[in-house]
DNA sequence: AGCCGAATCGGAGAGAGTCTCCATATAGCC
DNA sequence: GGCTATATGGAGACTCTCTCCGATTCGGCT
């Protein structure tokens, strides 16, 4: 059990403190916003500011302790997906649904995850093998002809970024949420006359 | 002259304060990003705090300031872009162009932008302007039949600013930039396979 | 020119936030 | 039970926003 290497670093209180400071701090951002200030996350789960910044040196390194959790569903998502549609398009645009509903685990999210793209940061690893994900899942809509061969993973994983910090975590965003999922899907444009027409 | 209401309404000393004030904010805006504080304006500027924040309660006031210079700008090109272009699909993609690089005058402006369109702010009526006037233009590409009917001027502006968040005023997310604008106007799918292909 | 009240100014400091440091306390091996 | 590495907490350094008020300056009036 890879508890145990785990378990053998960390004293048992401090194993204690750590799960509990976890616990707090997901609530927190939870039913705030991920601005709720270290200090009173601090106070909240019953330890000094000390203790608080030895588990976790700054903010964006608790956001990824939380957010490797969140990482393992959404990659089981990801399985489900592409083990359950045979659409490589449908595919895709269920990942970017699901990927959207990530970035906004908590308000304010979307603002560190850019901010672990452009400079390193606790969070830029989780950042990175999301967007490789993505870029895989994007590959496999455009050799079926179903996306388009412009853009690429990265820019797919900013597109939904983005519309995630404009629409926000709360019910309020999620109409233009909607609308600009839509838009990241088939543009502002009408299309030409399709003899087809869209499914 | 209505500069002389203005002049009557502030001591001369007050007047090039003010105008020192917003100059140098400007600059510092500019050279590095909405994000650089209060006090080290008021400091380039050579005034106290005090002076600062009775000129411009808060940094959205100051802001907001700037932003009617540049309004001015993008009303401007506006009528250009109304007067000279007969395809009105063509107008929204160059407005929403337009939008972008005004949303982006300062790195980090999209932040309070968007702030404004939730809560009241200085910056809430100059977004209302911007988003009335996308609006108008959307709804004439739709009367035209050149844009989709699923969405509103909001959501372009949305978009838009969205977009400007994500790729930044640097020249390093140009790329993404580009790619994005495309995005927003042709979506990430394939189209099928139009017969008269996209211009 | 000089006076005087109102307008304006500067900067100390309150309040909130991030993060560091280290004397003190405790777990857990012997 | 004693001992040492590990962990704790909270004071405080620093930054940022914004307020307050005594000191200063403008500019109309005499």
């Amino acid at each position: 059990m890879s508890q145990l290497s785990v378990a053998s670093a960390l004293r048992r209180d401090a194993q204690h403190n750590r799960a509990h400071i976890l616990e707090v701090a997901r609530q927190a951002f939870g039913n705030d916003s991920v601005d709720v200030s270290m200090d009173s996350i601090a106070k909240l789960a019953g330890v000094g500011a000390g203790t608080l910044y030895r588990h976790f040196p700054n903010k964006d390194a608790l956001l990824a302790a939380l957010l490797v959790l969140h990482y393992e569903g959404l990659e089981h998502r990801r399985v489900e997906i592409e083990a359950g549609e045979s659409d490589a398009g449908r595919a895709l645009e269920l990942w970017v649904e699901a990927l959207g509903d990530w970035m906004l685990a908590y308000e304010g999210l979307p603002e560190p995850l850019r901010a672990a793209c452009r400079v390193e940061s606790p969070l830029t690893p989780t950042c990175h093998a999301v967007i490789a994900t993505t870029e895989r899942i994007l590959k496999a809509a455009q050799d079926e002809g179903l996306a388009r061969r412009t853009m690429t993973g990265r820019d797919i994983f900013f597109g939904a970024l983005a519309i995630a910090w404009a629409s926000g975590a709360t019910a309020a965003g999620e109409d233009t949420r909607n609308v600009l999922r839509d838009i990241l899907k088939n543009g502002w444009m009408e299309p030409k006359t399709a003899p087809g027409g869209r499914p």
